[in-house]
DNA sequence: CTGACTTGCGCC
DNA sequence: AAAGGGCGCAAGTCAG
């Protein structure tokens, strides 16, 4: 595969093109208003574009109308690859190695917000990428980890291209929703009608006529003070009680959140000519999940859902793994029994038809104990069968405890390290075994060191489970693309959401079927990349729909 | 006043 | 009934 390196400088754009033993063959010069040209001529014969950061490039691009078939994110790559047990880090010092390690994605929806003096601009992407290529060939996993890499990679094209799509979204339905449950928009520094109607219940009942129920403290206290034993405000703890005054409370705090969380202010921030913008951070999160940042992107509530709604003639395809994370415990352990059970449209059903667990709920609630690591109650009790009945599953999650709680670095199947632990109880732990007692009580430490084997517990299933759909990702996006003759990203069939293990395709109403193939087609794909022939399946719930909210 | 932290709750 | 893992965000609260 040819690869150029782009780099930005104050006088040009400079594009390396690279010979297979990546030192540079030649180089060409342009003007920056010029990128889009060459990058659109240059795409049509195969090639990796190499650049500092796709935050910093991609977005332009797309501006102009240009799709690229494949990148390498150097900042994305160096993150994994600096954190990554399989990699000798020694490789990938240098100079400007604290400038690598500093970047950060650029966010700012405003072009013209982008920093005159960007970090990214001293550094030498050339370089980098050297040692990049040289750490993952002097890897034992290099198979593993450059598939993580290039999948990481296109992740961030993923991102990019849904960002600047953007989420189909109706103003006029949302604030029809909006005006139902709250009343007219009310001005600003106001209560909207339905949450003054509540109000008087909620003091009365409560015996404090003052009340302002925003107020966590002040709600507490008038709690107290009428004789109900709560220690915080939760929804979940009110629920609890039998009292005249909760179930209006209830109502108030469900619909305040709505305002807050999704109301008009949102949709003046984060919608503009029909379409929801936010910002997907691939890698966002340590276990290699994604973050997101604006408008809450990782958590549009099912009430909203209505107000997404495809353009004419278009619709949604809405698609997700039931029991992702399960399933690839069973993968990555190679567990039969496990696979087995996976066999199932529904794992959990699985479980319960080959006789391990006696109902689904139980299977549901044994397996979420397992990956989280819930000790107490119900989940704790399941273990044991859990344990004899898939031993590998289980045992791979109990390892990655005990190592987090040694102090030690976990990785997931394709090589994404776990951090460091850092704190008093850690440093003994590595250093020298059981601690003296020394900066806070015996009780504390083991809570500390209990509390980062479930993180490490938790790491493994969810990083690898964020490596299965990053594959999955990478793969629909392709044949997304070719599902299309002509036009730009977004004129076509493509990608305008993605969370953990759920995506929503925006596409033309006569392609939904198409789409639909694409989808499983790209499942079965990540299944194979990960797990190669290790029978493991992942089937998808999948809908057409004109609006979100009604995908089941 | 600003910034850091906490609380509560939405999503997987 | 959650618990147990991972997030982002708005508003309130508190320290300086």
């Amino acid at each position: 595969m040819n690869r150029v390196v782009l780099v930005r400088r104050a006088e040009a754009t400079v594009a390396h093109e690279l010979a297979d033993d990546g030192t540079v063959a030649g180089a060409t010069r342009f003007p920056a208003e010029e990128l889009a040209g060459f990058v659109r001529d240059r795409d049509t014969s195969p090639v990796r574009w190499v650049w500092d950061d796709t935050t910093r490039w991609y977005p332009g691009l797309l501006e102009a109308g240009v799709r690229v078939e494949r990148c390498t994110d150097l900042r994305l790559c160096r993150a994994v690859l600096r954190r990554s047990p399989f990699v000798d880090r020694s490789l990938l010092g240098g100079d400007d190695a604290g400038g690598w390690d500093a970047l950060e994605p650029v966010t700012a929806a405003d072009p013209a917000l982008f920093p005159l003096a960007d970090p990214a601009d001293r550094l030498d992407p050339v370089a980098e990428h050297q040692r990049q290529q040289a750490a993952l060939a002097a890897s034992a996993e290099r198979g593993r980890l450059g598939l993580l890499l290039a999948a990481e990679s296109s992740g961030a094209l993923v991102a990019a291209e849904m960002t600047h799509a953007g989420l189909p979204w109706r103003a006029d339905v949302h604030d029809r929703l909006l005006t139902e449950l709250l009343g007219p928009r009310p001005a600003p520094g106001h209560r909207p009608a339905a949450l003054e109607r509540l109000l008087p219940a909620i003091r009365e009942g409560l015996g404090a006529p003052q009340l302002n129920p925003d107020s966590p403290g002040e709600l507490l206290r008038a709690l107290q003070t009428a004789g109900l034993p709560v220690a915080d405000t939760r929804s979940w703890t009110l629920e609890q009680l039998d009292h005249p005054s909760i179930p209006a409370l209830l109502e108030y705090k469900k619909l305040v959140r709505l305002l807050q969380a999704n109301g008009w202010n949102w949709l003046d921030t984060w919608v503009r000519d029909g379409r929801f913008r936010s910002y997907f951070l691939p890698g966002g999160v340590v276990t290699g999940r994604w973050a997101s940042n604006g408008g809450g992107a990782l958590s549009v509530p099912l009430q909203v859902r209505p107000a997404a709604v495809a353009d004419e003639g278009w619709r949604f395809v809405v698609a997700d793994v039931a029991q992702l994370e399960p399933r690839v415990l069973a993968g990555m352990s190679g567990d039969a029994a496990m696979a087995e059970a996976a066999r199932a449209t529904d794992l959990y059903q699985g479980m319960v038809a080959s006789g391990a667990v006696a109902t689904r709920a139980e299977a549901k609630v044994g397996m979420l104990g397992a990956m989280y690591g819930g000790t107490r109650g119900e989940s704790g009790r399941m273990m044991p069968r859990l344990t004899r009945r898939y031993p590998r599953a289980i045992g791979l999650v109990e390892e990655a405890a005990r190592a987090g709680e040694r102090g030690e670095v976990v990785h997931t199947l394709l090589g994404r390290g776990s951090p460091v632990p850092t704190g008093a109880w850690a440093e003994r732990a590595v250093a020298l075994g059981e601690p003296p007692d020394e900066g806070g009580s015996r009780e504390d430490r083991d809570r500390h060191r209990r509390a980062w084997g479930r993180f490490t517990r938790n790491f493994v299933v969810q990083g690898t489970g964020a490596e299965w759909a990053l594959c999955w990702l990478a793969d629909l996006r392709n044949r997304l693309w070719r599902l299309g003759d002509a036009g730009t990203v977004s004129e076509r069939a493509h990608l305008v959401f993605f969370l953990h293990d759920e995506v929503v395709v925006h596409t033309p109403a006569e392609l939904a079927d198409d789409v639909i193939d694409a989808v499983r087609r790209a499942s079965a794909e990540a299944g194979r990349l990960l797990f190669g022939g290790f029978p493991v399946d992942f089937p998808l719930d999948v809908s057409v729909v004109e609006s979100w909210a009604d995908a089941d």
